[in-house]
DNA sequence: GTGGTCTAGACCACA
DNA sequence: GTGGTCTAGACCACT
């Protein structure tokens, strides 16, 4: 079940979006499964079905899922590789984040380590 | 003289903070250094100088910039250290985006490898 | 035996439909050869009986198929030719495909490139 | 002026995106352009600003306009060539459905001539 | 039941 | 003024 924080800044749809490419990354839900229908989530999240739907036509875009319309929708079978292969691509952000805080002065030792505390927690 | 994306999705407003404080942390800018007026700035970026307004209360605020009525703004004595600490606040930063990678299997040694990326270059 | 496609956005009745024109087209069902029933089909390919049917009812209405109550489904005496009417009115979408290449620059050689390919395959 | 066909099977949103790049094929609008905004747009096609703004997200996803958020939409730079990549690809539509009609016994020749009918007119 | 499209109308942040 | 997000509720085709 999605966790949805209405009061936050980040869209309800892309919530949705970070939320079921997570449980596809943790293994909950794997390829050929059925998500829940437009509908149903809707409810289950208090939300409206077009937020909804707007969450699943971008994961269907990046190749996440396939929608099948009338019989539902259902997590794609290259669904786990391009979830890792946009993962990777995010080790450009922690480049682009470390240089600017080595513009600032920040020691390399420092960034390093607030690496390791996501590892090591 | 700062560098604006009109086209970008980062609001114009936040560029110039942004740049101006980068200004600051490269040292290109001192304490006691009189910044650009609004209207000045304004027309150099061809921005609206609410637009400008905008960013420039938001830097007050931060206490990077002191407005002297009348007179025009200035870096104020503290802008150095009170940017170094937002900085280092953006280590959490790094540490959140290492445990998204790390739940999706990223290796440890591939982020550190991003982060000597910024650091060696 | 029918190939369906249950992730494609095609229908699943138009690829019923499809498919057994297909095979009157190819020679591999000939006029009064018996269709399967519309339940043994729908078991084949696993779907709905009525998905199944309501292909039936539009391959009857084109005149490609008929139905004898209780006794089955037959194809038509005139579905070869019924097919082959079919098969030139497309000959339009060909001209309309073209007229909106030739509108974006592309050579009437390159069409006529990309037909041949479909010839001398 | 974009021409909607509201009783046309094809969704009001899909006319907007090929109006669109109609335009920009052929020349009525340039890189840098300004487009109309999805209001304006909406009032005039008398379509809802939600369809106008699908239409757009779809355009901007495919790299021929850029929004800038509180300022309006853009041409990109490198439609026209996004728009002739696009044209190109379709050149594999006019071989499979070549390779359908060969499949049904119609000559070459048929199907050069509907071509050469796009070219000639 | 499913997803796909559309309308009407609201509120927000940005320029 | 602009675009971005969201809700409520409708109708359609497909299964």
């Amino acid at each position: 079940m999605l966790a949805i924080d209405k009061l936050s800044r980040v869209p309800i749809y892309e919530q949705i979006i970070e939320g079921v490419q997570k449980e596809i990354l943790l293994g909950l839900m794997k390829p050929g499964d059925q998500l829940p229908s437009i509908r149903e989530l809707a409810v289950n999240i208090s939300a409206n079905p077009n937020t909804v739907q707007k969450a699943f036509i971008e994961l269907e875009r990046r190749g996440v899922m396939v929608t099948s319309p009338g019989r539902g929708c259902y997590v794609s079978e290259d669904a786990p590789e391009i979830l890792k292969m946009r993962l990777k691509a995010k080790l450009a952000d922690i480049t682009e984040l470390s240089a600017e805080l080595a513009m600032g002065g920040v020691k390399e030792e420092e960034v390093i380590e607030a690496v390791k505390k996501a590892f090591y927690h």
